[in-house]
DNA sequence: CGTTGTCTTGATTACGCTCAACTCAGGTGG
DNA sequence: CCACCTGAGTTGAGCGTAATCAAGACAACG
């Protein structure tokens, strides 16, 4: 029974390899996939949270409605990304979770987790790499939202995306499908949805980034950076060999950076 | 040698009760304190990132600078958080991380993390809950950047400082020491500095909020909260027991939230 | 008592919002 | 097959919040 086409061990093998036993861990996480049409809600905001999920395949988002009538939309999710691991701490959910297209979702409950912090030193070890991508994923989208101009902040996401789906799809294409609407793009970027429509014209009209429908095509990749100050060490690809120089026998390492402690002596 | 008044044990055993030999492996992370001085950088953007931190007094920032000159301050950390989780995935920093005002600092490598997961399962648990949390911090950071006005923003931020002291310092003070000048408000909070001191007077003009030189004080919480669409169950009060009917012997748990697997049948 | 950095206040400007009308594509039903 | 409807996107006009620039007040410090 081999279908190592698992998303999600593909999704951990990219950080370290994976011994059978891990993988067999990692396989029951999806013993329960479910076919989810676009727009599903796959849980509300302040729902009981009992349980985390893995994206198969699809687009989703988290989002939260404000008192002022506002919706922001907090982290968009694409095929092999886990979600739910914000609350893993959190007994309700801190936001919703919506499916932005048809897709595959897996459920599995929150003991899976724990079960595999008790089994796997690697997977643990995997699982904490990825709530820390998430970390810095959502920093630079505040960033984003903190510092830069509408035009910086469409070019910006649509950048990172195009990059996230290139590494897990390995397709090499500067165009790919957004399956999401200006007004949902508007409440991920903190901006109105006919200024969205006005940047995009923008952007095109500089020849930046061209647009049909929902398929985008950035011709000019290393211009379209440029213009967005987009740096792209925050994604996986500058992500450090997880457990390398791991020696159990010595668990007290030192400190490298003993500057601070040298200097207060 | 009793010394349970660390910082970070302390921390630590909100979450979860701990065996001896779990304080003793969270005292190793504190094993080498440093006095650091206000303004002292605890590690620059881009340097190699080798280790983390846990911050035993004083208030700490990360920050990063963007290529037009403008810096966004990312998180505040007070004390007892853990700096640097961040990077855990990480060859290099993503931000940098500065003292906001004289302050206790320990480092601790890389090594010392993975070294917790292979030896206990309880402190693992609370490290996943702890980025769990810095996640939801970040989150919630998120929305008030994008989405609310310049005195919600700063409101906001007030009530939340205010409420994580309240937590750590167990006192029942609507009134504290802010070490963060205008200006890195401003930087914070995506304003201006001159619009930080003209929100600074409105909210006090309208008796929502008195500030004497560093010294906030909060009249009337309740008022405040209202006025700032603050909504405290992001903070760590309502979190969840963790290791709350985990029983290793299922570890396959059955899902909870079955609602949408029904659904597909 | 002067210097420095932080904060305050005023005048002007700009980026993006709101409201509203219009276009366009896709889907539905007669 | 066409008429209609609907939802998404576009375009224009006017406005508002907060930015910018600049000058002045204030406190802390040497």
């Amino acid at each position: 029974m081999e279908h190592d086409e698992s998303c999600i061990v593909r999704h951990f093998g990219y950080y370290a390899t994976l011994a059978d036993r891990e993988k067999a861990l990692l396989r029951e996480l999806e013993s329960q996939p479910v076919s989810v049409k676009a727009g599903t809600v796959l849980w509300e905001d302040r729902d009981e949270a009992s349980d985390f999920c893995t994206l198969q395949r699809g687009w989703a988002y988290a989002f939260r409605h404000l008192e002022n009538g506002a919706r922001q939309v907090i982290e968009v999710y694409l095929p092999g990304d886990i979600i739910g691991l914000r609350e893993f701490a959190f007994s309700q959910r801190l936001a919703g979770v919506r499916m932005a297209e048809d897709g595959v979702a897996c459920f599995f409950p929150h003991q899976n987790l724990l079960s595999i912090f008790e089994n796997s030193f690697t997977l643990t070890s995997i699982l904490f790499a990825i709530a820390s991508r998430q970390q810095v994923l959502l920093t630079e989208r505040l960033v984003n939202l903190a510092r830069r101009s509408a035009r910086q902040k469409l070019a910006h996401f649509l950048l990172e995306v195009c990059q996230r789906l290139q590494q897990t799809e390995a397709t090499g294409e500067q165009c790919f499908h957004l399956p999401l609407s200006q007004e949902l793009l508007a409440d991920l970027l903190g901006l109105s949805p006919v200024h969205v429509s006005r940047t995009f014209s923008a952007l095109s009209e500089e020849g930046l980034l061209y647009r049909d429908r929902h398929q985008v095509t950035i011709p000019d990749a290393k211009a379209l950076k440029e213009e967005a100050d987009f740096d792209d060490r925050y994604l996986i690809g500058s992500m450090r060999p997880l457990l390398q120089g791991y020696d159990p026998r010595h668990q007290n390492g030192q400190c490298e950076s003993a500057r601070l402690l040298d200097e207060s002596r």
